[in-house]
RNA sequence: GGUUGUGUAGCUCAACUGGAUAGAGCACCUGACUACGAAUCAGGAGGUUUAAGGUUCGACUCCUUACACGACCA
């Protein structure tokens, strides 16, 4: 079965290679050394790129571990035994190497406090990343303008943010844009709607925010239609054609056409009314704090495209049936035929986002464009991918589909008819609420103003509500539980920004006490288990963020700021800081506590999240 | 019907891309506030990774087949 074309290289992996971190380097060093003490010992040539090396489980001791059961062959000798010869050799040669042990094929290679001492002495100047930086283009939100955002859009619009983010920190210039769908047949049915129930009111007469006026509208004609339909097949219409001839369809097609020729009495509704949807949507995207830095659309763009159809008819490329219609063959592709422009000349869906992809690619000359659409348009970007490829299009190569899955409910799928669709204003005022409730029942605010407050309830709220969306999967069909959504213990938000707060504390204190927390702390002799621990979670940063980078998941950088907040409530409570006898240990756990907030706040950031100092 | 995705503890999710005894949170049980913030920490219990085969030193991961649920294309 024919494939598509295999991507190039993610365009993204230079991000992993193009700077050594300081961790990385060590790793690197290592599998040197190791391939190295393989030619000493064996007389073998092993590349140091052959070895598998992975972190080492919890329950050893160590830091790195050599797998040596794919060595045996090579070698000719047991998987213990190379495991012990290797160890030992490391440990004489490599001055970071403090110590090893060998269960079964596998060598874990204690590394060197010193070693670590190094590595935290590094942490707050890890390089910005790429030699060439990527110019890359994000798509986010894309709403029709004929509702209220909801649940999928948050999914959607925190995913897309995050993700922006995230490439933003690899040293990427990003581009945040926002494709909004403002004409069609579902606009107008709105609009008619609103014509025959409306009575002329206004978000401001109504006291409803704009979206939300529209939708109602939406709902209204679609109740009004369903009756005309079950009119109609009741007097024994067949269903299908009943729902064209029903005289609200009919009237809504009619406003369609005078959009398309200009009728000056409907565009300036149109105006109107979509007026009132983007003040809405605005109000939700500054609210959920997110942000774009340029709008497309659809009203000026829907025509695009009809010349790249063109383009490819006459290189032959695409084809014309009988009817006059524009098809693409993509079956070499594992795909299908493909309409691209109907019989009478008119756009389907396809053709509108294939001039959309070159008029991104003129405003940004883009190295990679990336979608973040719903996995149900999984076939739909495949399509406008191969189709530009087929063109000939440099920058189709560059087009990613950030597919994500849907969000169920616990009572099942959302579905607009029946009513079950969780309206995201609404939800963003509960999670606030239930964060207020919280803070109150705790009552450790005492000293913030009225202002502070309700801007902590709001960082408390969203940040459980973010976190919650963002730390799945993103390819992953997942279920919104409202319950869990505002939970504040165990792997959530609040539970990550608790642990900046309480450092934030900690570091008052400090200050008050005149710790200085940024001396030099490569003297100290030795290190705790626990101290080591949270070192190495620090170190791990910016390798988070490369692979959340690479594969476009903010899930991996909650999961990080997850591990991180443990890590340090764990080193919180085994080790004391203000009663430590020795100065320069409790600076140096200041230290620790000064970086760790600041590993929290900035992974956090990356999630949209903000962190407080207090709550 | 065709294409495709998913299936892991009671529930919600992980598992560094083929590596050690499959890990977290919630819920349940047991401990820790007279030390710096208990929205915390330590511990217990909970698994035939949907099923059956196969590949190999080694499989949640790769390959068959079946089952369940979802999406898309007609």
């Amino acid at each position: 079965m024919p494939r598509l074309p295999a991507p190039p290289d993610a365009p993204f992996h230079q991000f992993l290679t193009s700077a050594a971190f300081p961790v990385q380097q060590l790793e690197s060093d290592l599998k040197a050394s190791l391939s190295q003490a393989i030619h000493a010992l064996f007389g073998a040539a092993v590349p140091a790129a052959q070895l598998t090396i992975q972190p080492t489980r919890k329950e050893f001791a160590g830091t790195f571990t050599l797998v040596t059961f794919p060595l045996t062959k090579a070698l000719g000798k047991g998987p213990e035994q190379i495991g012990q010869a290797l160890g030992e050799w490391l440990t004489a040669n490599d001055a970071r190497v403090s110590g090893y042990n060998v269960v079964k094929g596998f060598l874990n290679v204690e590394i060197a406090d010193a070693e670590w001492l190094r590595q935290f002495s590094l942490l707050g100047q890890q390089p910005g990343v790429a030699d060439k930086p990527q110019r890359v283009v994000v798509e986010y939100s894309s709403p029709n303008t004929n509702k209220p955002l909801h649940l999928g859009h948050l999914r959607n619009n925190f995913l897309g943010y995050s993700v922006a983010e995230i490439l933003k920190a690899t040293g990427a210039t990003v581009s945040k844009v926002n494709l909004v769908n403002d004409r069609g047949i579902h606009i107008c049915k709105s609009m008619l709607g609103y014509l025959r129930f409306g009575h002329a009111e206004t978000p401001e007469s109504a006291g409803i925010k704009g979206d939300h006026l529209i939708g109602k509208y939406y709902v209204l004609f679609e109740r009004h239609y369903r009756e005309e339909v079950a009119q109609l097949t009741a007097e024994g219409v067949d269903p299908k054609i009943a729902e064209k001839q029903a005289p609200l369809m009919q009237d809504a097609q009619q406003m369609l056409r005078q959009w398309e020729a200009g009728d000056e009495e409907v565009v300036s509704l149109w105006r109107r009314m979509n007026g009132w949807v983007y003040e809405g949507h605005n109000a939700t995207y500054a609210a959920i704090g997110v942000d774009f830095d340029k709008f497309y659309y659809e009203s000026d763009i829907y025509l695009l495209g009809k010349e790249r159809v063109e383009e490819g008819l006459q290189k032959e490329l695409f084809y014309r049936k009988d009817d006059g219609s524009a098809w693409v063959d993509l079956t070499a592709d594992g795909l299908d035929e493909k309409i691209l422009l109907r019989s009478d000349g008119t756009s389907v869906y396809i053709t509108q986002d294939l001039g959309t992809a070159e008029l991104k690619y003129q405003d940004f000359g883009y190295d990679s464009s990336i979608y973040v659409i719903a996995d149900e348009q999984n076939y739909h970007m495949q399509v406008l991918k191969a189709t530009l490829h087929k063109l000939g299009k440099p920058y189709a190569a560059g087009i990613q589909h950030l597919s994500y899955g849907m969000v169920d409910l616990p009572s099942g799928k959302m579905k607009t008819r029946e009513g079950t669709v969780v309206d995201a204003d609404e939800l963003v005022r509960e999670v606030i609420a239930a964060a207020k409730a919280a803070t109150l029942e705790k009552g450790k605010t005492e000293g913030l103003t009225e202002a502070e407050l309700e801007s902590l309830y709001e960082m408390l709220g969203l940040g459980a509500l973010k976190y919650y969306l963002l730390k799945v999967d993103p390819k992953k069909r997942m279920l919104f539980n409202p319950e869990e959504s505002v939970r504040l213990e165990g792997d959530t938000g609040p539970f990550i920004q608790y642990s900046h707060a309480r450092i934030a504390s900690i570091l008052r204190k400090a200050a008050e006490e005149g710790v200085v927390p940024d001396a030099d702390h490569t003297g100290l002799s030795e290190l705790h288990p626990t101290e080591r621990d949270l070192i190495q979670e620090l170190a791990g940063y910016s390798k988070v963020v490369a692979e959340a980078a690479r594969t476009q998941s903010p899930a991996v950088v909650a999961q990080y700021a997850y591990d991180v907040a443990k890590a340090y409530n764990r080193f919180y409570t085994e080790l004391p800081i203000f009663v430590e006898p020795d100065p320069a240990r409790k600076a140096f756990r200041v230290a620790l506590s000064a970086q760790t907030a600041q590993a929290i706040k900035a992974s956090m950031a990356l999630l949209g999240i903000n962190v407080p100092e207090r709550m």
